[in-house]
DNA sequence: CGACGGCTTGACCTAAGTCAACGCGGGTGG
DNA sequence: CCACCCGCGTTGACTTAGGTCAAGCCGTCG
């Protein structure tokens, strides 16, 4: 809700996505963030950041707003790897070129950070790496030996811890998004969500605001 | 078959498994590692390397042999996140403990590197790290988006690949491994294995020697 | 108010999982 | 030295979770 409204202010002022303006403003952000000259891209839904094949010439830090990491096969099909929120640090990339695509998923801050990376850097940027690496490795288990129930359950509690760990989350993304992400369809995520709903461990209102009545019986779910 | 032979010398000479010997060999390695103090920890198949919920406390160099990397849930389900094989560098942890195991495949020797990590140790081990997040990113998009077929493919081709390209593989894992890597039973490898020498794009010499016949026709299976 | 895109629901289908039997090869003990 | 055993791999018959296709709903926006 708070989010929500947020983007939407935002939203009203930068109208022209894909502006991008000097930022003086310190907010939270990585160590060497502070002392490198950055920009702040403005994005609007779907606003490429990057695309597989270009070179990568920068990182990136979601100031606010969300960000998905995908790749595409050449028959349509998409994996998102990863959802970036307020705070994360994306566009790592092994020898200078994109493998992955980037796209601004709602109105989103995007802090911009030119490469190369000195050796602080690399320092400062090592444990984004790592917890990056982490989460995919952990994504694996989910979408390689969990269900469909166990990995809606997984993604709704991902997503609340990331957002605070309150009860109620704003999902910036689609069902096509949460499909994606999951390894699903959007029939069988809509269908996961219906039977949390008819089970009582969430509440639904709208599509896209989810209040987890019951986190402890998703938790129970994926073990 | 020469990396089985090697295998099998070295098994006989060092079958005290886990037995740990300074080391002073300069092989090939990542450049930090060259210059820190290290151990060679020789393993037996199936000897456990770190558990998840121990203290990191090193990073870790295949010498030779092969490791996998892996995940457990409460009910017993495995999901392999990856293997490594010689001259791969695996351990690296986010916040202080493992949250894998690896494992020793097969008769294998791992360079220790004591952690703590100073920065220019982060340069020389940042490439490794994004290597390997690179490589899980694009192991979410076989196993999320991926049917059977293309994923045993890709796995093959995979294997090849870091083994220089020969068309002769040689599979250190069982069907097992290769079933929690993919996300798949073990009786869905076999089949795939048998349909693709029925097709006459690989011969299988024995359970675990894989000639690909055909690595063109498995390419274009996988996009 | 109507159109459109995102979401839900239902009916049906299929790829892969499960269960079970068997084959094979290497290692061991009689 | 041979016979047996055991673990790994293969194959077949059947089941099922989730995908596909199709219809309809709902909220938003012009």
């Amino acid at each position: 809700m708070l989010a929500h409204n947020a983007i939407h202010s935002h939203s009203a002022v930068l109208s022209k996505a894909g502006h991008i303006a000097r930022n003086d403003m310190p907010g939270q952000m990585a160590p060497a963030f502070a002392t490198q000259p950055h920009q702040v891209l403005f994005c609007s839904p779907n606003k490429e950041i990057y695309a597989q094949g270009e070179r990568a010439t920068a990182l990136y830090q979601v100031e606010f707003g969300a960000v998905r990491i995908y790749r595409l096969l050449s028959d349509g099909r998409r994996q998102i790897s990863a959802f970036h929120v307020a705070g994360e640090v994306f566009g790592f990339e092994a020898d200078g070129h994109h493998r992955f695509f980037a796209e601004a998923i709602c109105h989103s801050a995007i802090r911009v950070c030119r490469l190369p990376i000195d050796a602080d850097l690399s320092r400062d940027i090592l444990p984004s790496a790592l917890l990056a690496l982490v989460r995919a490795q952990e994504h694996l288990l989910v979408i390689g030996r969990q269900n469909a129930t166990e990995r809606v359950a997984a993604f709704l509690l991902d997503l609340a811890e990331r957002q605070g760990d309150l009860p109620q989350i704003e999902l910036a993304m689609s069902r096509t998004d949460i499909g994606d992400y999951l390894g699903l369809t959007i029939e069988t995520v809509s269908r996961v969500f219906s039977k949390f709903r008819e089970n009582g461990h969430i509440r639904l209102q709208g599509a896209r605001t989810v209040v987890l009545l019951k986190p402890d019986a998703l938790r129970a779910m994926c073990v």
